[in-house]
Formats: structure tokens, sequence, C-alpha cells
DNA sequence: CGCGGTACAGCAAGCGCTTTCTATGCGGTA
DNA sequence: TACCGCATAGAAAGCGCTTGCTGTACCGCG
């Protein structure tokens, strides 16, 4: 039925382990044998088993990761960068590689559910990407997890995440709270100081960081924040949409509004229309990430632009053991302001 | 070291086969058994060996996703939708599966090579999703490859992808001609005569496609096209900004853009606007797919919509055998047009 | 009381590959 | 010429799991 070793080995006149050789090529075999397989291999179109091989030799390909939710191109990029680098086909390595994208939606119980399915696969290497879940519970499931995973040899990599201690992950994080406080600094320097903020879901580190550098940015500047001011949401337009007219509703007195990240500024955007304002004149929008669309935002949006596509490449490359670790495992990667259209002085 | 399989067994008083199937369960075990070798399971904090499990039974759990580009929304709302019903964690069906995503990038051997090593793992079935190459001895190619998988009993499913004839493939296709067919319609109807069009790469079929959709539209109205007014690009905002320089400097009279897809259209905006155009006062704008930024857009684009989240699901359902497979392995999914207010009449 | 049937559980043979250890042949050196 | 070592190929023992087949109780029934 199906071609094995064997049946190529019969093929080229030698033993299996010799064919094992050809195709693994970590063991002397002379030219003329080596050819004599190679011919046979490609007669008989024989594809190596993997799982055969993967359980003989105690390895595997796969590479696993993770993304909150893959329609995302904020994930999208991260995850192509991370398997431009682990060797798949058209990557840099030698092996060839199979990526496994895994779509967590968020929930703990699949960010779990997948680490399993992958452990159980013998994963080579592992990267968790954008922010984590604050739930204790959770929390150290996965630590565990991670940390059986590392101990079985498996490389696990955090790319956007908060540090994972003591689980042996190394940590790429992203400095939302710096870029958080830099962008809001930008608003206040413009003269706004009634600035509303439209976080993420309440349970996420990176929403939580990012609210802390606003309120660190207001604070410093010797400005009160009236609760009315944030309103908590998803990530996405909608949510953007609405929690900006919810913030209008509370307080119509806002010159700015911050918002969670891009896509939820590009809601808020909407909403600021519909309701007659004017961007940035009646008032001034701020997203976060700066992802591909940002720019093309009438007015361009002012953001916090994260290098997605390089912290990506890196983590694929420390994943693959092609590049040192930051020392003590973690690196902090900043995002940098980027001032567009949607930010101007408050109007007076 | 690791434990294995045995380990459970020794600890629950057991045979590794009940073991087995306790885990499998797909043969009678008692309860009281059962219950024991959960606990056994448990204790030992066990996690079968995927590889193994997977060379005894011939079978596996992984599910291949073929995209082009992953950062690309287009793609990763296919691929999501694909993942939601394989039955991974989180989605309906029983087992649980693991969805590979692969990054093509577009090229064919980037595509032949993932395929190869799908089949290496035995994939239990592939999705390929969006445009094929029209290169002939490429399709050749990756025709014998489905034909193998297939052969082999991986189900293939071809999502938004021309059918594979002799392939085993099941194909849901877009109506890329029929949209854009519409789509120019639309803007003949409007009062356009002078339209420009920002095709994608020449040798993608759905880049054809759309382009003859558009010109069976002109014809059908007996407007006779000026070789001027089409450009080739790539599939992303720069080239749609660049070719709408050109197209406006071939020939500014120009009162109509029809772009490749949204992204593209993005990009022609902004060009529009840099060259101090209105849109639609000056020239109006069309892109393609309806992604969820098109409606950000200012002003929001009219498009044709493809039902991306749909298509992947189905796609999904029938690759895991739990939808029937369309009459003749082919079905059509149709886009529906979106008039927004990025086109209106030309100037006069 | 004996027998067929049912409901479990175990044995053991692989699945297709990798890899250690062992064999063989040959050239070079003393 | 005899011996040593190197280069290369093969034999065979698993890797950890699944599953067909073979027990072995125990039940109910005639």
């Amino acid at each position: 039925m199906t071609v094995t070793l064997a049946d190529v080995a019969a093929r080229a006149q030698v033993s299996p382990a010799t064919v094992s050789r050809v195709l693994n090529g970590n063991y002397p075999v002379a030219a003329s044998t080596r050819e004599r397989v190679l011919k046979a291999v490609d007669e008989l179109d024989y594809v190596l088993n993997g799982p055969a091989s993967a359980l003989a030799a105690a390895t595997s390909d796969l590479v696993g990761i993770l993304v909150n939710d893959i329609a995302d191109p904020f994930f999208g990029i991260m995850a192509g960068a991370v398997q431009s680098e682990i060797g798949g086909p058209g990557g840099r390595a030698g092996g060839e590689r199979l990526a496994v994208v895994c779509n967590t939606g968020g929930t703990p119980e699949r960010e779990l559910t997948y680490l399993t399915l992958l452990q159980r696969q013998r994963a080579a290497a592992v990267v968790l990407t954008g922010g984590a879940m604050e739930d204790a519970a959770h929390q150290a499931a996965v630590a565990a997890k991670l940390r059986k995973l590392t101990e079985a040899g498996t490389r696990v990599v955090l790319c956007g995440r908060p540090p994972a201690p003591q689980t042996g992950a190394i940590a790429l994080t992203f400095d939302n709270r710096g870029g958080g406080r830099e962008l809001t600094e930008h608003l206040i320097g413009l003269g706004h100081r009634r600035i509303g903020y439209i976080a993420g879901p309440e349970e996420r580190t990176t929403t939580r960081h990012r609210l802390e550098g606003h309120r660190a940015a207001l604070a410093a500047h010797g400005i009160e924040e009236d609760p009315r001011w944030a309103v908590h949401g998803r990530y996405d337009r909608q949510s953007g949409y609405e929690a900006t007219l919810e913030l209008l509703r509370r307080d119509p007195t806002l010159t700015a509004v911050v918002a969670a990240n891009d896509t939820v500024a590009l809601g808020a955007c909407a909403a600021l229309r519909d309701s007659g304002l004017r961007i940035p004149e009646d008032v001034s929008v701020a997203g976060f990430d700066d992802l591909p669309f940002s720019i093309d935002a009438v007015p361009a949006l002012t953001t916090v632009r994260l290098p997605l596509a390089e912290a990506g490449a890196r983590a694929g490359r420390i994943a693959m053991g092609r590049e040192e670790a930051p020392i003590g495992g973690i690196a902090t990667v900043r995002g940098e302001l980027m001032v567009r259209g949607s930010s101007g002085g408050p109007r007076v």
C-alpha cells in the first residue's frame, strides 16, 4: 500500500538503516550509495512517515505558536514572523519545521488544551504570543504546563507576554506600560486634560499595563482622573464604537480618547464621526500597536508602534536556538510613539 | 524519565491495553477499572505520546490549513473559521485536533513543501485557501500531490480556490468573476465610463477572475477598455498606492478606480487624497473582500463582501466529514455587492 | 447442572523508523 | 607481509502505542 523505508531499501539494495542515514544525513554514506538510495526514493515517491520517525528519534519538527485571534493582524504579523524564522519551507534554517498556529480565542481552557496537545506531539518549541490572562489559577496552571514543557526539552518563548518566572520560558515582553504613558503624555503635552480611555478586557495583562501607563502619565502631570473617563471593552471595533458613545454620554466635554488598540480606535473614530464630532479638531484619538491599516485611517492614527514582526522573528530564532536568549531570560521590547493626524490640540 | 502508558498501567494494576482503551474510549471498560486508570493518569500527570499513537493507529489528529499570508486578515479570517470547526479545543467536534496553519507566502515551492510536510505527518485533512498560481507546471505538481493525499485518505478541501479536477479535492470556489462584474456594473450604472483597474499579481487565479469580471461588465455595456487603464501589482497597500499614481499619470481623466482587494483600495484612497482628489466627488474607489476595516475607511469602501468566515467554517466541516460535500465536489460561493460612500456619480 | 453468551481484561504482534553495536573490506604502515 | 585503523554498511533492538485475538469470569436459561 504505502511505501516505507524498507521498500526503498529493497529497491536500492541496501539496508533500511542506510536509507535512514541518507535521509537524515548525519552519518557517512558513500556517494554512490547515497545516489542509489535517492534514486529509489524518487522512483517510489517515498515520503517519510513523520510519526514513526518522531517516535524512534524522540524528537519532532513541530513548533507551536499560540495566538489569541488569528484573524487579528496583531497576531497574524507575529505568527508570520515566527514562522519565517523557524525554518519551515523558505525559512533560513536547515531542517524543515512545521509551524502549528493555534487559535486560543483568548480563553484559558483552550490555551491549556493546546499546550497539552503540543506537549503530546512533543513539539520542538512553543511560542506564546499576546497578553496573558490574569486569573491566578489559570496562570498557575499555565506556568506548570510551561515548566513541564521546558523540562522535557521543549523551548518555550513568550512573545509580547509578561515573563513566567520559574518556568524556564524566555520572555520578550512589550513595554505596554511605557508606551501607554508616552502616548498619554503626548496628549497632555498638546493641552488635553479631559481624556477618555477605552480599555481592553479587564483580565488581560496587556489591558492593565496600558491603562497603568495612561494613569501614570495623568498622575505625573497632576491630572486627577474622573472615574467616568475609563470604560472596559473587547479588543474589537464594535466595542470601541460603543465605548466611545458611552464615554461621550458620561462626559461630553472630553477632548481626547485613547483606545486600547488600533482596532478599537477605529471604532472610536466612527462613533465620533457619527456623533458629528471632528477628529482631531473636536476630539483627538489615539490607538496602540500601529497595525498596517492605522496609517490609512482618516485622519491617520496617532499610536504606539510595536515592532511585531521584529519581535516575532526574534522569538522564532530564540525558539530555534539560533539566537541567544536575553540575559535573565527576559527582554523588554519598547514601542515607538507615532504622532499622526488624529491627535491635535484640544478645542478651546 | 517521561511517564508512559505502561507506567500508568502498572500504577492502575491493569494492562497497557486497558489504559489505551480507557483513553480512547472505543471499547467497553468497566466503570471501576476506568476510574482507577483515570486516577493513575491524573496522579502521574500522564500525557499521551502523539507520534507513538499516530504510528500505531495509522492516523493523526493534525489538520493542515494553507494560507498565502497569515498576516492578512483575508486568510486569518478563513483560517480561524476552519479551525473553529475542525474540533480543536473549543470546537464542536469530539476528538481534539491540532490545526496546522502554514504560511506559503504565495510561493509555489513553499506550497508544495508544506503539502509534503503534511503528507509526512499523515494529516487527517488539508484545507487550501486563497487563489492558486496559474503556472502550469506548478499546478500539475500540486494536483499530483493532492491526489496522493486524497488517495491516502486525507480529506482535501479548497476554500476560495478553483477546483482541482481529478484530485478528489472538494472545492468551495469564490465567484470572483461574478463579483468583479457586479462591482464594475455598479460603477457603470453610476455613470462612470473611464474606470481604472488595479489588478493583483498576474499569475493568480483570483487576479484573473476578478479582472475578467470587470472586463465582462465593460464589454456588456459597450465600453471599450483603454489598455492604459489596467495595472498589475501586489495585494498590498503600497502597491495600490503606487499603481494609483501610475494610473493617474497615464490618464488623469479617470473617474473611478477599482482595486484588486480592499487593502489595495486603501492604498488607492491614500494616493488619491495625496493627489488632492476627493473620494468620491472626483474619483470613486471600489475594493473587494469587505475586510473588517473597509467600513472604517473614510469614506467607507464600496466593495464585494466575500463570506470568508462562513466559507472557512464550511470547509472545516467538510474536511472533518461533518458536512456532506457539495454535489460534484464543487460549490460556488457568491459575493455580495456592498455599496458605500466611496462610490458615487462621476464628476461632470 | 451444564452450556451459550456477554462483558471485560490481557497477550502479543506489530506500526515505520532510528541508532547502537558489530561486521567487513581496504589502504597504509612497520 | 602482517597488522591496525578507518570508512562504510548491516543486524537488531527498541521507541510507546493500538488492536485482533484469546482467555476468563459470571450471568441466565433450559
